[in-house]
RNA sequence: GGCGACGUGGCCAAGUGGUAAGGCAGAGGCCUGCAAAGCCUUCACCACCGGUUCGAAUCCGGUCGUCGCCUCCA
């Protein structure tokens, strides 16, 4: 397996420190607002990373933490009126709802910063104690340039980094690259207790310890999106490295930017678009297949055309499946013929092993989701193709049902389950008014009365009276179906 | 200004040396009473210029353009 390493930027052979056991880490939200779809993007991009190895028999532990103390979630809680904790919980739990809403699998572990405040501390104090850090009226600071290795992730020097030119340095700073490990608490913020006085963590320092904490130094594969390489990775690598003197993570992984009609779409430009409220108009799966056609590192442009486009997109798989399973259950197979080879039936049995091979060949290789995604769809294309050529011998109902089934388990293994939802408890209680007017149905069962109506759809047309077999499939459309006229007959799909 | 990424058909997007996956949209045809769904056919001078090579979208240099980070940000 290969993965890019914005470390070394290329890409690696993966080789885990424990065999057989991925251990890695992802950067979790600040809990001061709903998240948008750039998050999204993220998290939904580790979870198919993460199914990958799990498909590919690894056993994953996967951290991943909610960052529930920020100035952010400070100001909103004083605009608000209420305290910190309401509005980190309030948002935590709108976190949680929208993740198990798309589909993302929970982490092995996820620890809030706030309950992990003696972790941090102990970091801290370790910096302090390796001279790494210092005590500042109150905050604590780490000192960049004791540390000859930052800048390793970024690919920049300390020299390069003009800090200060740009916004007013705190005071109590020595160095203007220098960043705040533990923060004094003012006035009616929340404060825990340490060595340096009441106050709270800054924020790098968070996912050095929690991570630590969970996986141990080093853990195989640290994850978050792109615009969290300097400085917060950076930070992240300099904290750990000079506490425990041994190397934070072997890889890093970093998701590309999600833009809205093309500008990077952030928290503080306004320009955002809510997971919540996209979900409001939208499948969660044609979601991920939207972000899983581009690939994980570059820029995904989101827009309503390419929303539609992934609908579509989903459509087409999902009515082959629909295709396959019904054309298998309504075949005419002669018996007398089961048991002969059938080429064209082997044929596919062939393509289905083909496509499988490169499915896993793909996603082997930096988890290329768009070439695993088009070889799906060319699977869709031949498993079309061959039960429009009808299926008349069990060879071809039971190599069509395996191309469905094969469709099936690659698009679970991208954490999109394509099973049909059960919907004829559903259906609209208006077929039975219009099962009884058109069809003389006088039961009170949806499901019977769209069979009456599609009966006499089909006695109309048998007799040419196109009128009324057409009025029938109009109010039928009117509820919310489709009609498909097939060889085995008619079939209504809500 | 510094660091980095990218530029493939109407739109999106794979593809790191041997003449271009896939999706969406379009055109023509088949099937259908008409539809729907599906099938078949069709649609690319790989930003530009120069170089390396028997051969480059793929490697090197340059030009132009787009984007990200450098400040909170997934």
């Amino acid at each position: 397996m290969k993965i890019y390493n914005t470390l070394t930027r290329r890409k690696e052979e993966f080789e885990p420190i424990h065999p057989g056991e991925v251990r890695m880490y992802v950067c979790g939200p600040t809990v001061y607002n709903h998240i948008h779809i750039g998050n999204a993007r993220t998290f939904i991009s580790f979870d198919v990373i993460r199914r990958h190895f799990i498909n590919s028999g690894y056993k994953v532990t996967f951290v991943s933490n909610l960052t529930d103390v920020d100035d952010k979630i400070i100001n909103r809680a004083n605009e608000e009126g209420r305290t910190a904790a309401e509005v980190a919980e309030e948002y935590s739990n709108a976190f949680i709802d929208a993740m198990d809403a798309v589909g993302v699998m929970r982490p092995t572990v996820r620890p809030r910063a706030t309950q992990e405040i003696d972790a941090m501390i102990e970091t801290i104090q370790m910096l302090i104690d390796n001279g790494h850090a210092y005590e500042s009226g109150g905050d604590v600071y780490f000192n960049v340039r004791s540390d000859n290795h930052y800048g390793v992730l970024s690919g920049r020097t300390v020299d390069e980094m003009i800090s200060g030119t740009r916004f007013d340095v705190d005071p109590r700073k020595h160095d203007a690259l220098d960043f705040a490990l533990w923060k004094a608490a003012k006035p009616g913020e929340p404060y825990w207790d340490s060595p340096w006085g009441k106050g709270r963590p800054g924020w790098h320092i968070e996912c050095s310890s929690m991570s630590a904490k969970y996986l141990g130094q080093p853990f195989d594969i640290h994850g978050g999106g792109l615009d969290l390489v300097f400085p917060h990775h950076e930070n992240e690598i300099a904290q750990a490295e000079c506490s425990r003197g041994t190397k934070f993570c072997n890889c890093w992984m970093h998701c590309g930017m999600l833009l809205v009609d093309s500008e990077k779409m952030s928290k503080s430009l306004g320009n955002f678009l809510l997971l919540k409220d996209v979900l409001q108009s939208v499948d969660a799966r044609v979601l991920r297949i939207l972000m899983l056609q581009t690939h994980y590192r570059s820029p995904l442009d989101y827009s309503k055309e390419r929303l539609d486009e992934a609908t579509s997109s989903f459509e087409r798989i999902s009515t082959t499946l629909r295709n396959v399973e019904w054309e298998c259950s309504h075949a005419q197979v002669d018996a007398s013929d089961g048991a002969s080879d059938d080429a064209s039936a082997k044929a596919l049995l062939d393509k289905i092993e083909a496509v499988k091979k490169r499915y896993v060949e793909a996603m082997d290789d930096d988890f290329n989701t768009a070439a695993a995604l088009g070889e799906v769809f060319s699977l869709v294309g031949d498993a079309n193709a061959f039960i429009s050529g009808g299926l008349d011998s069990q060879a071809k109902v039971d190599a069509a049902k395996a191309a469905g089934d094969a469709i099936f388990d690659l698009m679970g293994r991208f954490g999109i389950d394509m099973t049909d939802k059960p919907q004829e408890d559903e259906w609209p209680v208006e077929l039975l008014g219009l099962a009884s007017e058109m069809a003389g149905y006088s039961g009170d069962n949806t499901k019977e009365a769209a069979q009456a109506l599609l009966d006499a759809r089909a006695a109309a047309r048998k007799s040419k009276d196109f009128a009324t077999a057409d009025k029938i499939r109009d109010c039928l459309t009117n509820l919310g179906f489709t009609v498909e006229d097939t060889a085995a007959g008619a079939r209504l799909i809500f």
